[in-house]
DNA sequence: ACGATATGTTTGTACGTACAAGTTTGAATT
DNA sequence: AATTCAAACTTGTACGTACAAACATATCGT
């Protein structure tokens, strides 16, 4: 007999409840980190279901790297991963959402322009077309201070996303997912060193030249076009990024 | 004791053949980015199996970020990701692996030190405890590019492991999970804009506080034991770090 | 006391069924 | 011609079963 009756709006499958459930168990330090949870016979007694919604609810916890399961034996604990100075990720978009909560963004200017050379080629959009170039920078909302200097390029049919970009406090990619339902796949970004250029060197209070962490992130839907390119520099000596990697078994080193 | 026990024969379960196969399928550009792949029905009779046994299979694509599937409308093939100029990653640990294999490595030190306040502190393990201390440099196979130098500590009770690094082409932390069979759940990486230090600096053929990018890696094992931490400085004008994040349903902002 | 063997536990793989929830398509209706 | 609505397709969720593989522990024989 399948129970969960005529449910309300937002899904709200069985497995989710249960990973946060148990994800909740955790942060509360229910179970020790090097110790087992409970094994999945007895979670499924305990939340009332079948040993497969255990395991997709498992998995959740799995790829936040919060588990890790070993057959024959049971799955085990970890710690719960350090918090960063400024900026995380396992790996999820909605870390960048997260990232923009503890700083605040300055919206600098806004213009259209028309790729050149170098541009197309960047954009990989033929020359001619006309994208957004906006340049912001973020704060800590803290004490003020400028982590971040941003050069964002979008393609000119977002214009109402970017018109709404001063009054809201998400990133842009966040506003287009909303705006126009056009779901963001996945995001490439790259991490380098580099040196200021005069207009990131004034937006950070620094030298032109100083060294800083720059990160460039390709926004790319479904179909696999760009919607946006972000680059950013920021602050060498107050930002760090952080991230987890997990074991995964690969089937071959493709 | 242990029954170490050469693990028999491989493990080749049959949703990893059809990964595998599939993997090759999208390399060799048979289904082009944009496009759908056959439905999860069509690949069951393909490669006769359940639907169960497909849907573990294009779980391992889409964890790697080469498919994404929309509940109604099917499975999309995404643009294989970048290659990476030096490093990449999907939030495996077998991407470290693989970066080992674009460069060699040259040991320079391996020394036992006494743990003062502030390495005691750093690697979590109490004073007067003793931990071997690795140096090694880097190099771009072609052109012999120094691309990074590391300082690595590990328990001193590895130090079969650390005897073998020199004869090995492999990281230590791969050459110690054969070694102890100790399973290494998990890696926190950190990275960072530093200034090269002296021993740094020399190795990579730079002035003294010339800005390096940093990385700090920590190992950890099952349970929630600290078994290596590396620092490596890389040559800022070679490097960059290159990854994928993935959508991901997220059962709540935790 | 020791080592090999058997037994039980726990996760991994794999099969099956059924329905829900989105998307697309095309026929019927206005 | 445009809109509405039903049917089909496709993936998501959820139930079930069975056995394999790895691990831990107890038992037995020497």
């Amino acid at each position: 007999m399948r129970s969960n009756g005529v449910r309300g709006v937002l899904p709200n499958p069985k497995h989710a409840q249960i990973s946060r459930n148990l994800i909740a168990d955790l942060k509360r330090g229910k179970f020790a980190p090097g110790e087992l949870l409970p094994t999945e016979a007895i979670l499924q007694k305990r939340f009332n279901c079948s040993r497969h919604t255990i395991r997709v609810a498992l998995r959740t916890l799995y790829e936040r790297g919060l588990v890790i399961s070993k057959q024959g034996k049971g799955t085990i604990v970890q710690k719960l991963p350090k918090q960063p100075l400024y900026q995380s990720t396992f790996s999820t978009l909605q870390s960048l959402v997260q990232y923009a909560k503890t700083t605040s963004r300055t919206v600098l200017t806004t213009n259209l322009v028309l790729l050149n050379e170098s541009l197309s080629h960047w954009l990989n959009c033929p020359q001619g077309y006309k994208w957004w170039k906006i340049r912001t920078k973020r704060q800590q909302k803290s004490d003020g201070t400028v982590v971040a200097s941003s050069t964002i390029y979008v393609p000119r049919y977002f214009e109402s996303a970017v018109s709404k970009l001063t009054k809201s406090a998400l990133p842009l990619f966040s506003i287009m997912q909303k705006e126009y339902l056009h779901e963001i796949a996945r995001v490439e970004q790259t991490f380098s060193v580099a040196y200021a250029t005069e207009e990131e060197a004034s937006d950070l209070n620094v030298k032109q030249g100083t060294a800083v962490m720059a990160i460039e992130r390709r926004f790319i839907d479904e179909r696999g076009g760009l919607i946006e390119v972000a680059r950013s520099a920021h602050q060498p000596e107050y930002f760090e990024y952080h991230m987890t990697l997990n074991q995964i078994t690969d089937p071959d080193n493709c």
